[in-house]
DNA sequence: TGAAAATACGAAAACGATTAAGTGTATGTG
DNA sequence: CACATACACTTAATCGTTTTCGTATTTTCA
């Protein structure tokens, strides 16, 4: 950075013209006539003339610069299957916008700052909000700020969000396995702390009560997302009860994948002897044999979605419309349910 | 952002000093007493002050931020599992010193920038590139640029650049499936265009030479990395063979549980009947049973170092030297390779 | 033809911060 | 006591843009 760089004021002089009308004709200004514009492009053009974003930013309150929190509980927000290709998604959208994307981060060198501070001192024109503990005081704090904020798998009161449909993806999975002939469904759930828990836990009761089945409490058991260590544990001992389900619902692929360990190591087949579903569909889900059976999120969708909205949001702050939009996964049936005679 | 900043004048005019002794204050400058910064300091908290990192980019031609150019053939830099664990490192490192993490892209929208101009608009105090086309023009362009460059897993004259040591990685995974008692070895490579491709290549062969083994022409091909479709073709052709491997090697371990799958629909066992090895050492492969041999890479330290290092030129833009740094894995002997009676 | 309107450009302030140089006061020294 | 030094500030310029408000020139049209 050590290279002065080159401004308006070089171009001003070497066209002999004001900074004002530079600036202008750069901007494509109606009030600059076309032989200035182009005489100015093209000598901005032969001296290598970048704009400097700092400067714009400055003075037009604009940075095109988007904020993105991304912190689970592992800390491992990028190496997050689901998020990552969710952020992925947003990336690539609001990169056709124009926006760039920076991450946000309570910095410690600093100030120690929070993360809204952080999104102030950057002065990011919006915010996007994944993957996070949502009972954080920090993200509420930003949260409730005045910056444009979309959020992710979260909904807040007049705010938008967008949300993968955890009712109708439980349901679709729920009901096929059901439609394959079992009737003996346990569901190891990720931890309930979360919306997406919630309603994932929701959605499995209403839907097996609709089909008039009834859950033991003790085919419901928790184990953390993506975790394949304490999902073993917990199929091993599902397979112990007395009366073991026929197909296991879990958290997420990650956890499934635990799941075929703990089937495997007592010699039994999928999905002759027990099934398994996961969530999410990740690429290997879908890669390896037994395939999955899982719901595919639309990762894509929804990145792309939370993007369009937020910027839609950034350039229309007042007419944009505070919704929650729901999106939904699709049932990759996959190989690892199997069908069962119903013995009822 | 339609709320104005609160900024040093304000400060200044409820403190009652000039606003040079406001920023002096507030970055601990020494010719301002202790009692004015206390004063300062906590008139600025009061009023929620914020700096404005525009200006202060403006005026001091310091971003404290980091341009990331990630982008691999299928454009998925950050769904890519190797490189989206390096590059968490990476931010946590380049966090932890005060630097912001922004991604460098190729913009269509403005006047089709190149990742160059890019990082000049942003005004980055540096730029780290991996997981990119090499031979791209434009990447050229910006690793030849004055701006402090770090590259991953492609070295450059005169740049300093950190790899993953494929040559040991290769030899320690080859002689451990020598050591188990495998002279049958087939490489499914990955694409040779890239440097890393080529160093593997190279010490597979060279650790096969030492130790006497001579591998026939069939028993190596070429397969895209991350590819477990062609893998599993290529696979199939090598179980076909007159003279089939005991033991085939995968340019990662997604591209390996594509041979899986071969194996497993040929009815073989994994690693009684034949054997398989992977690279990379992502999470999956060391939670699915049987476990992968492979060879874990260690990202976290690629990611570190290579935060570390262009921070260190970032401040130090004469002094730090430009060297490459190799970075080890280890060795994952998990259970994919089984031990074989040398027949000889 | 003369006034109004359109056209093309410029001057200057402003965004928020940093910093070199200058100013006034208190303290120390011989 | 005179002078140098240290201390604690302030003044003012500056970074690169944008934008409002002028102004000078040309065009339009009754």
């Amino acid at each position: 950075m050590a290279k002065r760089m080159v401004s308006l004021k070089d171009i001003s002089k070497a066209c002999g013209v004001s900074v004002a009308t530079v600036s202008k004709a750069l901007n494509d200004h109606s009030d600059i006539s076309k032989e200035t514009k182009e005489r100015v492009r093209e000598i901005a053009e032969q001296l290598g003339y970048h704009p400097n974003a700092a400067a714009q930013a400055l003075k037009t309150n604009r940075t095109n610069n988007i904020g993105v929190l991304f912190v689970d509980e592992a800390n491992s927000g990028l190496t997050h299957d689901y998020f990552s290709h969710v952020l992925d998604s947003f990336k690539k959208k609001a990169e056709q916008e124009g926006f760039d994307i920076t991450f946000i981060n309570g910095d410690k060198t600093r100030n120690n700052m929070s993360y809204l501070s952080h999104a102030i001192y950057r002065g990011f024109d919006g915010v996007v909000i994944a993957c996070v503990d949502f009972l954080d005081p920090q993200v509420d704090e930003l949260i409730k700020s005045n910056i444009p904020v979309v959020t992710i798998d979260h909904s807040f009161f007049n705010r938008i969000s967008i949300m993968s449909d955890n009712i109708k993806g439980i349901k679709d999975l729920v009901t096929y396995i059901y439609e394959m002939g079992h009737r003996k469904i346990a569901y190891v759930h990720g931890y309930e702390n979360t919306a997406v828990t919630q309603s994932r836990l929701a959605s499995f009761y209403n839907t097996l009560q609709e089909l008039g089945i009834n859950v033991p409490d003790e085919y419901i058991v928790g184990s953390p997302y993506r975790d394949t260590e304490k999902a073993y544990e917990a199929t091993k001992k599902l397979l112990d009860l007395p009366d073991p389900p026929t197909c296991i619902l879990y958290p997420d692929d990650f956890a499934a994948f635990g799941g075929f360990n703990a089937v495997r190591e007592r010699n039994l087949r999928i999905p002759e002897d027990i099934s398994i579903a996961g969530y999410d569909g990740i690429e290997l889900a879908r890669r390896i044999s037994p395939l999955m059976t899982t719901i595919v999120q639309n990762t894509d969708k929804i990145g792309r979605t939370a993007a369009a909205k937020l910027i839609d949001l950034i350039n229309n702050p007042k007419g944009t419309l505070i919704e929650q939009i729901v999106i939904e996964g699709t049932l990759e049936k996959g190989e690892s349910v199997g069908r069962i005679e119903t013995v009822k």
